[in-house]
DNA sequence: CGTCTTTGACCAGCGC
DNA sequence: GCGCTGGTCAAAGACG
């Protein structure tokens, strides 16, 4: 907000093009998505995509049907709120055997926006915070379904500002909002409301 | 008019 | 027991 203001306003901008019809173009581009997590992909996270199919975007992340997914789905449901994870650090590596079974939480490195906001979901941001350890702000998203309790964070790489890592958390158990099967023609009121959004600073 | 973004403050868990 | 950090909520404003 402070020393990262103007750029925090561009990412912020960037992220809060929600995600317009482009999605089906990255499912359809799934190999694309891959790819680009196979390579800048944490290592750390890289089982806990194995673990929950691969690809967040074509099994688990998206699809919502990860029968893992769901039992962890529900289980945070029952949550309250405000309830910190524990072993934050541990998760990590927990995440690598464990938690990845129990929490599906999918951890997605991007060098592009495109590749984050457009996901095929609405997320409706709900907060921000810069988190210790990183200059840049970490958003806080939730999918717009009332139904569906995914979270997703957006914050930027530290070692490369232009990258960002998107963190999924839950299962979406419902389906794509956006339906646009042809990729020549997005969502006209999600693609034109984010690139306005984008468009303006 | 409806929806979404932004910002500040509060709460709860964890570490020391 | 205290302090710190992270995560979430709520209100107001802005935009399409």
């Amino acid at each position: 907000m402070v020393a990262d203001g103007g750029a925090q306003d561009v990412w912020s901008n960037n992220h809060s093009d929600r995600n317009d019809g482009r999605t089906e173009n990255q499912s359809d581009t799934g190999l694309a998505a891959n790819s680009v997590y196979g390579v800048k992909a944490l290592q750390p996270n890289d089982s806990i995509l194995n673990a929950c199919g691969g690809s967040p975007e074509n099994s688990c992340g998206l699809s919502g049907e990860c029968e893992q997914g769901s039992k962890g789905f529900e289980a945070e449901e029952d949550e309250p709120r405000s309830k910190r994870r524990r072993n934050e650090n541990q998760s990590n590596e927990a995440a690598a055997s464990e938690e990845a079974v129990t929490e599906p939480r999918i951890v997605l490195q991007s060098s592009t926006d495109s590749e984050i906001i457009g996901d095929g979901f609405r997320w409706r941001k709900y907060g921000q915070k810069v988190v210790k350890g990183n200059p840049y702000p970490r958003s806080y998203y939730r999918c717009t379904n009332v139904k569906c309790n995914v979270r997703k964070h957006v914050e930027r790489a530290i070692d490369d500002p232009r990258a960002f890592v998107t963190t999924y958390e839950g299962k979406h158990n419902h389906e794509m909002p956006i339906k646009n099967t042809n990729p020549n023609v997005p969502s006209e009121k999600d693609s034109q409301a984010s690139l306005s959004k984008a468009d303006k600073p």
